[in-house]
DNA sequence: CGTTATTATGTGACATTGTCACAGACAGAA
DNA sequence: TTCTGTCTGTGACAATGTCACATAATAACG
């Protein structure tokens, strides 16, 4: 059950409400719930069974494979407004949640129910046209993943990401070990890679910080 | 338009029809069309824009991606009474078609037009679910994918794979450079990797025929 | 039937990536 | 400071991918 002042700050978050008709937004007020999860927390494990669809307000999510020998590699994320799919698929196929989603940065999440996830893909229009724009999504950024993994070599793909991470934040906050559980890598490898990149000046590397210094020649090496 | 003497053999082939209102069986005969593929073609290649699903009732197609180097990785088949969900993906977000698809083995397929297609999706029920399952199931299949690439060793993968073909004909035939598209590998790393398992007794290969001998060992292999 | 293409497989040298077992180096807490 | 946990560096080796070939088996053709 959502309140009505909560509800306008979540309506802001999620903008597939506000085009909403007024049958799923009272829906939605009904059957959702509010939850706030702390940052490191595990939301799902693999094979677990899925009761309830997150729709996340603030925070970020990150979805990820794990391997026998404890290396990882990162599927996707989903921040602000959007939905883990793969609890959408789950919930669909009957199945089992396939990957791990932790909390990387404290969220607040709407909740709903399985069952009425399930009902509302029949009943309303825009709930399922939403549901499916993000599968879709989703099973095209993973074909991408597996493309990446299987040909491309890593010191491309480590220029490739710090590229993508120095736009959002130039000296960056990251380690070793963090690239290399995005990319599926160990960390040794990465240490070598970055090591390489620093001695031909594209980068300057402190304990847990990175910054790229030449974008054009990042550029260049992330395409090679 | 599909004649009603064709229509008995297709609806043989494809199980939602047999479910299907009067409605959409209608519909179905009227925008559907008949297509013949012969083995060897491409459908569609990467980038193309999609016009068309296709719902094979005959034949196999196989579906991957295709490296620079060009290695290539099969990312899935689809056979009698499925369809190319990744057209549908194409086609709902309105995103060019991000993989190869050929056909293996001579095709029947019905076409439907993508207009009717994204119609379908909104007023069948039942047309809606059976995309939502195979979008569903594909989403599944490609994350085991990464799973597998990103951490099993070559020769499990091998071992597993082989074992999955010797359920269906045990002197299988088959190159080693098939085997390597389907794993995303190399013709030679696959050839030394089967030397490997015939040397321990496993397998007898000769020029384009492989016949597992001692499935126990096999699935041993598979896991380890 | 032999000769010639074509396709499949084998091989060795080397580059890249992953694994293991460590050793230092740094930062925050006690 | 000293302790403790985290981060990074290193060398040896194993697994995989790449390249440039050689060789073998089948198909195609006269």
């Amino acid at each position: 059950m959502i309140e009505p002042e909560q509800y306008k700050r979540i309506m802001h978050a999620i903008p597939l409400l506000q085009k909403a008709e007024a049958v799923l937004v009272r829906d939605f007020q009904l059957a959702a719930f509010f939850a706030r999860i702390p940052a490191g927390k595990d939301i799902f494990l693999e094979g677990d069974r899925v009761d309830a669809i997150a729709l996340l307000i603030s925070g970020v999510v990150r979805v990820y494979k794990i391997g026998e020998t404890g290396r990882e590699i990162t599927l996707y994320r989903f921040g602000n407004g959007q939905s883990c799919i793969l609890t959408a698929n789950a919930i669909l196929s009957q199945k089992t949640f396939p990957a791990v989603a932790t909390v990387e940065k404290d969220a607040e999440a709407i909740m709903i129910p399985a069952d009425t996830f399930r009902e509302w893909i029949h009943r309303y229009d825009l709930w399922r046209d939403y549901v499916f724009d993000l599968l879709s999504q989703r099973l095209a950024s993973v074909m991408e993943i597996v493309e990446e993994v299987a040909f491309r070599r890593m010191d491309t793909r480590v220029a490739s990401f710090l590229l993508s991470r120095s736009g959002v934040a130039n000296p960056m906050r990251i380690t070793h070990q963090e690239i290399a559980a995005e990319l599926g890598s160990s960390r040794e490898v990465i240490s070598r890679l970055l090591e390489d990149l620093a001695q031909r000046g594209l980068l300057r590397s402190s304990r847990g910080e990175i910054e790229v210094l030449d974008l054009e020649g990042m550029r260049t090496r992330s395409t090679a």
